[in-house]
DNA sequence: GATCCGTGGTG
DNA sequence: TCACCAAGGAT
């Protein structure tokens, strides 16, 4: 709570009066330029509360259909609050982050159940949901409830830090606390939700990442990196680490009762999924395809008593990367007389209808590219 | 506090 | 191909 004052006098000790002139310079910038989005409409929190969830990690040109369609087939709190798991996972269906729209739901019930209905309005109180962390939290009660508490995100940190130059790695977590409070004192108490936004909007348009442009910023003049030319050194921040390969097998086991589906564990990847079974090469006791062919229909032959003649597809491995793993996928087929009992997969057989229904990550999506066109 | 959790775009 | 990025949070 108490942040080090010596550590944030080393970066911030704008006078009162240049604050003010800060906020003028961007909210008068952000009134002629700011974008027009479709949750900028109004200032209802639960639209607040459904972008703010969209966006984290997520850029505003991917999240502009998921939000219009959300909030048509989910248009209250309530009604969020009692959807089916299902239909809330077929909405995200391509988002990614699944984690997010199930926890979106908890918070609805909490919402329903611990303040009937009503939002609560502070930050403190916000946070308290299931999938609200300070910068959401801080997001929707400056929006909704003009609160003034800075919303620090990616482009506020990447901002903040250019402007006052900073130094601090922005990817370590006491890092937080001091640009919190440099943005609670930045902040307009006017109009802390727009000037939450207008930061956000500096930081997609002229202080971006990689191609910025300071010299023509609307806060050029305040602007302490560019005035000596090391805005790209800006934030500081350690690096990722490379994905991990994996190497897998997707049975695509067809019977007469449709393709062999299975959900994916409640926690871990890509949780409550559907997906085509994935066998992990290293589970296998060869590399040698014959053999790895043979063992995979033994081993489906052991628990159905069905002969399953499994064949490589003549396909390129379906690769597909996430932030951590990178899946290198090859498919093997095999087609069914009839249709065995399941127990060594506990999945389900599903029709091309039925799979059109199931949520499905990105990567069996492009494994139905390969199978079903 | 380091790691996990997706996807699409970009140079 | 690859590294990095984009309105983070939970564990």
């Amino acid at each position: 709570m108490a942040v080090d004052e010596t550590l944030i006098s080393k970066y911030f000790n704008w006078s009162d009066a240049k604050i003010v002139a800060f906020q003028k310079a961007l909210l008068e910038w952000y009134d002629r330029e700011g974008r027009q989005l479709p949750w900028r409409v109004d200032h209802d929190p639960y639209h607040v509360f459904v972008s703010e969830i969209m966006l984290q990690q997520t850029q505003v040109q991917t999240v502009i259909p998921y939000y219009l369609d959300f909030i048509a087939s989910f248009p209250t709190v309530g009604e969020l609050a009692s959807a089916p798991e299902s239909k809330l996972l077929k909405a995200w269906e391509g988002l990614g982050y699944y984690s997010r729209v199930r926890n979106m739901q908890k918070a609805a019930q909490q919402i329903m159940r611990d303040y009937a209905g009503q939002w609560p309005t502070t930050a403190a109180k916000l946070q308290t949901l299931t999938g609200i962390g300070p910068y959401t939290a801080a997001a929707i009660a400056s929006i909704a409830f003009n609160q003034p508490i800075a919303a620090i995100d990616g482009n506020a940190f990447r901002v903040f830090a250019r402007l006052l130059k900073i130094d601090l790695d922005i990817s370590k977590s006491q890092t937080r606390p001091v640009f919190q409070a440099i943005g609670d004192r930045l902040i307009s108490v006017a109009r802390p939700g727009d000037f939450n936004q207008a930061i956000m909007d500096l930081g997609t348009s002229y202080l971006t990442a990689k191609q910025p442009d300071a010299e023509h910023s609307p806060v050029r003049d305040f602007d302490e990196s560019l005035a000596d030319g090391t805005t790209l050194a800006y934030p500081v921040k350690t690096k990722k680490a490379k994905p991990i390969d994996f190497y897998y097998y997707a049975l695509a086991i067809q019977s007469p009762e449709g393709w062999l589906f299975e959900q994916r564990p409640t926690k871990g990847m890509l949780a409550r999924l559907w997906m085509l079974p994935l066998i992990d090469r290293d589970d296998l006791t060869t590399s040698d395809p014959k053999e790895v062919l043979a063992e995979l229909s033994t081993l489906f032959q052991q628990e159905t008593e069905i002969h399953a003649e499994f064949h490589e597809v003549e396909m390129k491995p379906v690769i597909h990367t996430f932030t951590h793993q990178k899946w290198h996928i090859q498919i093997v087929q095999a087609k069914l007389t009839s249709t065995p009992n399941l127990s060594l997969f506990s999945g389900k057989w599903l029709s091309l209808a039925a799979i059109a229904e199931a949520p499905l990550p990105t990567v069996q999506l492009k494994l139905n590219q390969q199978l079903f066109v």
